[in-house]
DNA sequence: GGATGGCCTTCCGATCAGTGGAAAGTCCAC
DNA sequence: GTGGACTTTCCACTGATCGGAAGGCCATCC
């Protein structure tokens, strides 16, 4: 473990040492994970919990603080977004019962901002704020197909990760599917990370018209009717673009739509 | 502005000028707002940059950044209790169609960690991420009413800030509605924050049976029948309570049933 | 064109905050 | 009582941090 030299490399690697497998920890174990003295550990995490990006229980552990969501809900991906699109994902809940998510684009992975989910509804792999690769993912390849060129082409020389027999690996068939999925306007991502589901995605265009984030439904692989819900995730991705503010999605181009 | 000392000091002064009202900020705004010299903050805001806490776009702004997500999702508010009351909160959204939010108590203050709201609903003040205080909100007062006497003595002796002719200012005031609240399991705030508003809401339990969040409801103070609302929004209490595993919200457990 | 002002970046020496070893304190289990 | 695991406090040394200063970039103004 490299000991990063500066105070703010040293309080970035305390935090990381939180994850989804340790959401808490005492201060031993943040030392050791740290690699920090011990005593240093103690101040530091004592600076942390002080202004409320650490909390620590009754026990003694520590756990991220809540000071941390006012900070996370001013990132792009969430101020307004989010608040301007609930209640789009809402109507889309309602028509489907499925999963239904949110996700904004980071370099070349998709993060999941919002998600919907009923009691009965298919599992999924993903959780707010965690990530997918964005080859390997409907709101991902919605959203790279519409990102700059210079992203799209470091996506095509990246090794992409397999997840399934179906997750595109290949920079000719990423290439393909991304101008499918610009010829389309939708994705649909047949079994790319788990086998037994399919997401049906479509790009959300912000004020400046360019793509900020894409909508998608997740349901069973079998017994749903993937036509039925091409409409609808496409219907709720323009009516959050139309709330953001997007030109194209303000005025009504059929481009070559019925 | 004072200056704090420690080098975690001025990485949280910085991360705090980002706020609602300013959501993104060149060098120099954070320089001056900070209080720090300019080759400081752009050593520090650097660092912050490189590790993902913040973002920097096209034209030289900075904004917060995704990372901070996959760490606030992480806090005990979050981890678990907002992805099993998903489905107990859009169960209460469908059937009231009106604004549900889920809130977890910090001190004296309520933060609202998810909110659903349809297109039509009553616009309220709170976003998710913001806090409001615990006597004044329907979420705070359902949580304080079951804290430690600690803090609920602590809550008692406190100045409490008036929003409405209705607001709750006094101790004796407030004791008597903790109780109340004690009694009947849920709560009817009465435009306590805004008069044209009411809210509806009822404590929520954890695996150790102390109360870690709660639910409500919130309506137009017109129009709507309050006792329709009450049986909804405590059955919805009552089940994200036993899906947290709150041994006072699993009802005769049948056994032997494979 | 040259001047001006705003903003960002880099450099460098003095200084002072940060580090970590060590020791003392706390708590629990055996 | 003893041992062990964890936490807290102390302190002297040191090297990371601070901020002034200088330079670069890019507008806008005269």
């Amino acid at each position: 473990m490299t000991t990063p030299k500066s105070v703010a490399g040293r309080l970035f690697t305390l935090l990381g040492v939180f994850s989804e497998q340790r959401p808490s920890a005492n201060l031993s174990e943040l030392s050791r994970c740290a690699g920090l003295a011990l005593s240093t550990t103690h101040r530091l995490v004592s600076e942390l919990v002080e202004w409320g990006a650490l909390d620590r229980d009754a026990d003694g552990r520590y756990h991220v603080g809540l000071r941390l969501w006012e900070l996370a809900v001013l990132s792009p991906g969430s101020l307004g977004l989010r608040e301007r699109a609930m209640p789009f994902l809402e109507d889309l809940y309602e028509v489907t019962h499925q999963n239904v998510q949110l996700a904004v684009r980071d370099g070349l992975e998709a993060v999941y901002v919002e998600r919907i989910s009923a009691h009965n509804a298919v599992n999924v792999v993903t959780r707010i704020g965690s990530r997918l690769p964005v080859h390997a993912s409907g709101v991902g390849l919605a959203m790279l197909a519409h990102a700059p060129a210079e992203d799209q082409e470091l996506a095509l020389r990246s090794p992409m990760r397999r997840f399934t027999s179906k997750t595109i690996t290949t920079p000719a068939a990423l290439r393909e599917k991304l101008a499918q999925v610009r010829r389309d306007g939708y994705v649909v991502s047949d079994a790319q990370i788990e086998l037994i589901t399919l997401s049906v995605a479509a790009p959300i265009r912000g004020a400046d018209d360019t793509v900020v984030a894409a909508v998608s439904i997740v349901v069973p692989q079998d017994g749903v009717a993937v036509g039925t819900l091409v409409p609808a995730v496409r219907t709720a991705a323009r009516g959050i673009s139309r709330a953001l503010g997007a030109p194209s999605a303000v005025r009504s181009p059929r481009r070559g739509a019925p």
